[in-house]
DNA sequence: TAATTCCGTACGGAAATCCGTAAATGAATA
DNA sequence: TATTCATTTACGGATTTCCGTACGGAATTA
């Protein structure tokens, strides 16, 4: 089993129950922060103690507070702790289950395991741990099926662009304007009309409304 | 202290702090259910057997799987429970901060304490459970905030039932003749163009587009 | 009963979108 | 240099939204 394992995860209850659970399997030592700052900072203290953490369980929202920090999610501690300890398993221990944001975390992180928080998640934990500690990959099952969803392949960070902005109140036309200001291009009207049927085909979405509202339920803006 | 105490909670890590936390707290007889109907079963019981619970403390959302239930909801198992047990103590202990939802909770269902899940969760929820004992009431502090937001007081459902098709695709003509068929009134086009305006200016929306996703984001829809 | 206010409806012009077609640009190939 | 093909832009008409004004009825008040 892991010996030395680092839990990133803000909310206290969770936390609690994952000590727990890896009391239970037997792991030695464990360590936890709230902040992904606090996070990063024992791993680096880890490696220089000659004593680095042997896997990362990472939540990947955290919430904001009065403290201000420079890592904000999961994804950016991943991102940094791979780049002081680049050989360390990562598990995902997360309500998230928009395919979109899994997709993108796959492609970019290559986490070696997913866990969706849920009614059964302790124990699909304890076999992803298992899992990864053969050399596996793990994804539960819902994230698998999420991943199944073709759609989102098609979309590029132009598309995002684009909804995101028309999230914000910004007309078609402001947008070209904007566009040509930023150096953005494509940039005609006719080019963002078009962009934007072509997502309403995608999403087989009714309105423009219609689209942003879907956009916000699958976590792509 | 209280002695017998019902868990709604479908995380199982969750269930898991919350049944560690109770039992050191000397709660003697600890009962949980992932889900609602489940939960409401076992109230029922309870009063059957002349014991019943004398705390509720419940989750809001429950996510769904292929099991199909009657109560899909905190809120609906609250208002069911209630039914049966009107004075129960009722604990909402939820990830929810949405200013709308806390609002309309508190004036339905009239809970005891609002217990926001976070990063010091565990010590507000003792001292709630305190504070209900005592026949007080008991709101996290950045809820307590928000319930200050004073737009929302404006927003009835109708405006919810407009913003709701909006998000659907629905058009303002289609809803016209929508509402007539289900003699939702007012119905006319001007009517609820006006209404969708007034919204806009009330969310300062610059677009309908912008204040769909506004109200994506603060939960209305 | 007349006046006022509130609420819902009706209408019309300006603006934005939707959507199809055609023209322009630009990169790759012969 | 021409040709082809895909990408991007331009344009225009139909539709929808946007927003101001005005009308009608119901409730309230004097």
């Amino acid at each position: 089993m892991f010996t030395k394992v680092l839990i990133a995860e803000d909310f206290d209850s969770i936390n609690i129950a994952l000590i727990q659970t890896l009391e239970n399997m037997g792991v030695k030592e464990i360590e936890h922060a709230k902040y992904c700052d606090d996070a990063l900072l024992k791993a680096k203290k880890a490696i220089q103690d000659k004593a680095p953490f042997d896997l990362l369980i990472s939540d990947l929202s955290f919430e904001t507070d009065y403290r201000t920090v420079s890592l904000k999610s999961g994804e950016e501690l991943i991102m940094a702790i791979r780049k002081i300890q680049p050989e360390i398993p990562v598990l995902v221990y997360t309500v998230e289950d928009k395919s979109f944001v899994i997709k993108t975390l796959i492609k970019d992180l290559k986490v070696n395991a997913f866990v969706h928080k849920g009614r059964n998640s302790i124990s699909q934990l304890k076999t992803a741990m298992e899992t990864i500690l053969f050399g596996g990959n793990f994804i539960s099952q819902n994230l698998a099926h999420a991943l199944k969803d073709t759609n989102f392949n098609e979309i590029e960070d132009y598309d995002v662009e684009v909804l995101t902005h028309l999230a914000k109140g910004v007309t078609i036309e402001e947008m070209e304007l904007l566009f040509k200001s930023k150096d953005i291009k494509p940039n005609s009207k006719s080019y963002i009309e078009k962009r934007v049927s072509k997502l309403k085909d995608v999403f087989k979405a009714k309105t423009t409304i219609h689209l942003i509202a879907l956009s916000k339920d699958l976590g792509i803006i």
